[in-house]
DNA sequence: TTGTAGGCGTTATCAA
DNA sequence: TTGATAACGCCTACAA
């Protein structure tokens, strides 16, 4: 006897001279069964040690009652709050999580999204990966009906709903902020371009830079993966230029932080050989000395929003949504890496 | 036509006046299928869009594919890592992956254990919440031979596998380390002493002590939560006492870099004023300034590791392990924060 | 308030 | 190499 046979209802309802029905009509809290038999119901399922069979369950009623999330990488502060923002909302209403990584790979995603189609998944939560060229593998869950949700790295397609933040404006602010402290030669570190949040990031860096009658300098632009070795990478860069640039934006707090690391290492004084800003508002942000000026990205908010959203598109079975995005606030918090002395004290 | 008809292996069937056995088969590449017949199984399959349903299979077949995780607390480095680690192994094995979050509650980690248990999954990874007081809940778990590991934190109960480092010898070496740079007074900063990664820390701390003849002071322990707050909560404490220790060791990083800060701030000098050591290898550790003497804890290997023992006995149905615990090795790292310039430069 | 019976989509056994 | 058929455990008309 390694496994003891399962117990289902047919047990409870011979144990009880109920009919099955009966038994998981208790089991479900029917209104149309009697109080005293519930309880009997519930009484003997308890002392034989009965679980729900959710897979007979799901075969009937055709949900799964669980909602997958695919996104990049879960290794950042920024993704993990994320992602508790969404498990806070799904586990009250008693819905499933399956999660995966993509590792910023098109073909992982690929996969993933196939395998998620194949668990019937009631709905998707995506946040692409820097490799993906299109969204056309989320074809099936389009076809059928099934709601699929991008959230922060969003894709340009008006047939799904987009939570992100106003990227262009964030970086167009922190970069007049920069502006204002008198910086001129602005060098950006971003990740994929492919992706709409380092593009429009990027993109609000040169409004906010034309508008004050800067051009761009396009040696000063490096793509990287955004770590904190990526930062330290490119700092080595810039310390080989003829003209060294006067602030860099980072699009991500980690890569903004390796960078500071490695110009102060190198002896420049930060901010006032070079000004740093980054963006997400991770916690390393405010350990880093001096601490980074940035834009604070509420993660864990966005993950409740578009749990939230995506169950109620799941109930409503709604999958055509009025709105085509949906953008949450964020706020540059000037710190003492952009700051410069000389402003700061007039 | 909101919903397409879901299309079934009869379909295919019907299309290719195959028996719905053979079908079957051929999706699942059985050998007995004459493989010209295979292709245009597969063929028909592609082009109706067809997708196995996993309930009426895993009805069939009686196992989910599926299995559970349970944490405390997603939103730290660590456990992001030991996440990133298990969902590499699964991946690979295609395996499903159910998260769940405690946030180290004990209710909460027993509904999450039963949720898991109705969604049958296949076998179950836990770290143990603070206020769980013991592990009857994982009981239904074990009387159906479903195995369960416990990694991290884990709990002094032979029924199941531990998979930990161990975290005596580590919180000795770096006493030891901090005794050696002269350190007689050391506070200690730890999270619930009911789970055994704090208490052996706490072990480990005073054994060291001991085995030096320097006793210690009980008004040196300060309990907490472990966040960076926590440890900025605690400097201040500290900053207020008569006899200022001359090291804190604090149970992880962040709160370790918390109390730094704070400590800086207040003008004392780290690490001659006072050393400072955490646990992890957070990447804050090497961003604050001094960087943070810790230990390196390997989270992503312990991912794999307990996602790969878990997928093996299950495999074995194998639910009793020889061993009783698997230890992984650590690695002390002295860094600025606690070597003492005068011992330094001699 | 309870019972009967058919079906959800697979897999597996036996037979052909 | 293929086919017929009986489970797997639950839900839900419909009937009683």
């Amino acid at each position: 006897m390694n496994h003891e046979a399962e117990v289902t209802i047919y047990d409870i309802a011979a144990k009880l001279n109920l009919s099955i029905a009966t038994v998981s009509r208790a089991l479900r809290d029917d209104p149309a069964v009697k109080s005293k038999t519930k309880k009997r119901v519930l009484e003997m399922a308890e002392s034989l040690h009965y679980r729900t069979n959710n897979f007979a369950r799901s075969l009937r009623v055709k949900n799964t009652q669980t909602i997958g999330v695919i996104i990049p990488k879960l290794n950042s502060y920024f993704m993990s709050s994320v992602i508790s923002g969404i498990e806070s909302i799904t586990t009250k209403e008693s819905y499933g999580l399956i999660i995966s990584q993509s590792a910023e790979s098109g073909d992982n995603e690929i996969r993933n999204v196939k395998t998620m189609f194949n668990n019937r998944v009631d709905g998707l939560l995506v946040s692409l990966a820097y490799e993906s060229e299109n969204v056309k593998h989320f074809e099936p869950f389009r076809r059928k009906h099934i709601p699929v949700i991008f959230f922060d790295r969003t894709f340009e397609d008006s047939h799904y709903l987009n939570i992100q933040i106003d990227n262009r404006k964030a970086a167009y602010k922190i970069t007049e902020h920069l502006i204002q402290q008198g910086c001129k030669k602005i060098a950006h570190i971003t990740g994929s371009l492919k992706r709409d949040v380092f593009s429009e990031r990027f993109m609000g860096l040169k409004m906010a830079l034309k508008d004050h009658k800067i051009t761009f300098n396009e040696d000063h632009l490096f793509s990287t993966k955004n770590s904190i070795d990526d930062g330290a990478a490119v700092a080595k860069k810039i310390l080989q230029m003829k003209h060294l640039p006067d602030a860099v934006f980072a699009a991500e707090d980690d890569c903004a932080v390796g960078c500071l690391l490695e110009l102060k290492k190198a002896g420049l004084k930060i901010p006032d050989d070079i000004a740093i800003a980054g963006f997400n508002n991770d916690p390393i942000s405010t350990v880093v000395e001096p601490n980074l000026t940035t834009i604070n990205y509420p993660g864990f908010d966005m993950g409740v929003i578009a749990a939230r959203t995506l169950i109620n598109s799941i109930k409503d079975k709604k999958t055509n949504f009025q709105e085509n995005s949906i953008i949450l606030a964020t706020e540059l918090l000037v710190r003492g890496s952009s700051l410069k002395s000389s402003i700061h004290s007039k």
